[in-house]
RNA sequence: UGGGGCGUAGCCAAGCGGUAAGGCAGCGGAUUUUGAUUCCGCCAUUCCCAGGUUCGAUUCCUGGCGCCCCAGCCA
């Protein structure tokens, strides 16, 4: 903007949507604004539909207004009450609460009903016994218009007859259906007498065997919002041909108000599938431990890889809403992980790859208590006592026998500063029979305990953690790389991906004791590790603790870059 | 050769006739008890392309080009 003081800058978390929708309230076209979320049981959540959660729920907060949950649950064929259970957790553990709010579809279906056959009194909707082979055929194509069905004039008497035998399941899967009469040359063929209802004889989770017969998307999605009072109902592009369709039938059926759809890009991640399909099969194949395997981008599986809920909600409000299809790089996610654990989460030590230290001045049976700050710039989260003594472990990757200039850790001859404890210098590595160094001599300088400079002034360019070889504990460490799973159609494929690069176990690692006092804890930081997460899963008295590699990973670029 | 959308930096994304916000990434520099964090600075003479209208166009018009979605009795 050229004149900052004329400059109209729009606010983070301002969109398009948002635009409309104060441009609704300024001409004072609501009361309040009503939106909803309205997934499918037929999967788990995932954070695409993060997105979409964070927008109906968000819009009705920033306005005064009201979210809904309501299940799509017009396809009893392929819909579970796990997923219905699953849905309600996940949408609660983002942060959001519909209150009462809580619809299914197959509420409505009496009233559906009653509105199909107000289409067929008013002549606008017809049974058709065409095979399905047939009505596709008969369809056109996308340059072709279509052909009438020969049922497409029955009487209202013959379609309300046939209709309500439907209902009553005297008709097999498949023989007929319930179409809309509206204009099989349209070139949007949505248009094209689009199926109402189907005939199918099967139990839905909420209302049994009472029906034989279900509604299609189009026929109960805008209706269902129009029951409800929907004011904006926010979609994704690919429903945007669908719009003229959700027009008509609420133009021309008795509804008690009249909502808007608008349409918004999904959201496409590098490295990560968001096709239920896909997911779904990677379960059901057994490729992963489940829908809440931390590999998965499931909202249940972010919860368990330790992403805070605040974190996806971040990263929502980075991404933006707009139409443009887009894919947004997976590291925008990582920062807002990021960004929220270093924030808020407690900082803790652990050594991942073990190599002992032995103090050589330090007696022998002696041990002393240190403090620690539990987070670096947050005094509020307050302090632990770490036990220091002769023998303790720092991570292998800290020493290096022949460094290069630049590796500015442990190497002999060279001191570094053990956090929150002393300086240490190394005097000398032990080397076992095939010549690889199992145990580091140093000596410590008693006048830099806690980890202070000592009255000499003498600086170190390192500083290391440790854990002490007296109480630290072992643990098991899941490393999972950024990578959700890739973009690739094969199933098989993905599993052999993910299997070979996005999990490594470190059975050998040790943790400090406070580590595993603190139960209470869903994430934290291991000191220049990363960010750990405790495993949701994992079993008491036998802490296992994710880290996505990658997400704090320049460090450990330098210093690779650094051994050269 | 049908209908509906979308094209602004490596990735997202504002902008709505007055001369290119912001974030991520990247690059400098300061601070630093973890080569992190934090802080500070830099990072599009140009908005898919070509014409046109205008004093002035990313914004309006025309014509191209490119990408996405639609032919389920899925949602």
């Amino acid at each position: 903007m050229a004149h900052a003081e004329t400059a109209i800058l729009r606010e983070p978390g301002r969109d398009f949507i948002r635009d409309i929708i104060e441009a609704d309230l300024t001409a004072g076209r609501h009361k309040a604004i009503i939106t909803r979320f309205p997934p499918e049981p037929n999967g788990y959540l995932h954070i695409g539909h993060a997105k979409s959660i964070c927008l109906n729920f968000g819009v009705a907060q920033d306005y005064g207004g009201r979210c809904h949950l309501r299940f799509d649950d017009t396809n009893p064929t392929k819909e579970e009450q796990e997923y219905i259970d699953a849905i309600e957790r996940d949408v609660r553990w983002l942060g959001f609460d519909w209150g009462k709010h809580l619809y299914h579809a197959s509420d409505y279906f009496e009233q559906l009903y009653a509105w199909a056959e107000h289409l067929l009194n008013a002549g606008l909707a017809y049974v058709d016994d065409q095979t399905q082979e047939e009505m596709r055929a008969n369809r056109g194509t996308l340059t072709e218009p279509g052909r009438n069905s020969p049922f497409r004039d029955r009487s209202v008497g013959e379609n309300l007859d046939l209709f309500r035998r439907m209902r009553a399941g005297e008709f097999p899967n498949g023989a007929r259906v319930l179409r809309a009469k509206i204009d099989m040359a349209s070139g949007n063929i949505n248009l094209r007498d689009p199926v109402l209802y189907r005939i199918l004889h099967a139990a839905h989770p909420r209302t049994g065997k009472k029906w034989s017969i279900y509604p299609s998307y189009d026929y109960a999605h805008g209706q269902s919002d129009a029951i409800e009072g929907i004011t904006h109902s926010l979609c994704t592009l690919e429903f945007e041909d669908h719009r003229p369709l959700y027009d008509w039938l609420l133009e021309n059926l008795p509804v008690p108000s009249r909502p808007r759809q608008y349409e918004f890009a999904r959201l496409n991640m590098s490295y990560t599938v968001l096709s239920k399909r896909v997911l779904t099969e990677l379960v059901r194949g057994g490729h992963v431990s489940g829908w809440d395997d931390p590999r998965m981008p499931t909202l249940a599986g972010l919860r368990r890889r330790g992403v805070p809920p605040e974190a996806v909600r971040d990263f929502v409000k980075r991404i933006g809403v707009a139409k443009a299809n887009s894919l947004v790089d997976l590291g925008l996610f990582e920062f807002s992980v990021r960004e929220v654990l270093n924030r808020t989460a407690q900082r803790r030590m652990a050594v991942l790859r073990p190599l002992k230290v032995v103090i050589e001045n330090y007696p022998e049976g002696q041990i002393e208590e240190l403090t620690a700050a539990n987070h670096p710039d947050n005094p509020s989260l307050g302090s632990r006592t770490l036990r220091f003594c002769r023998e303790l472990y720092v991570e292998r990757d800290d020493f290096m026998e022949n460094a290069p200039k630049a590796f500015y850790r442990l190497t002999p001859g060279k001191e570094v500063r053990l956090r929150y404890a002393y300086f240490v210098k190394c005097r000398a590595a032990v080397k076992n029979a095939a010549g690889e160094v199992v145990e580091l001599r140093c000596t410590y300088d008693p006048a830099t305990r806690g980890g202070n400079r000592p009255p000499d002034g003498r600086k170190v360019q390192a500083t290391l953690h440790w854990v002490s070889a007296v109480d630290s504990l072992p643990a098991e460490i899941r490393l999972y790389n950024p990578l959700f799973t890739r973009p690739d159609p094969d199933p098989a494929e993905f599993a052999a991906h993910l299997n070979a690069n996005s999990l490594e176990v470190l059975d050998g690692a040790r943790l400090e004791p406070a580590l595993a006092a603190s139960n209470t804890l869903e994430a934290v930081q291991f000191e220049r590790q990363g960010y750990f997460c405790r495993d949701v899963q994992s079993k008491p008295g036998r802490p296992v603790f994710n880290r996505t590699v990658g997400l704090r990973d320049s460090w450990a670029k330098a210093a690779v870059e650094a051994k050269g």
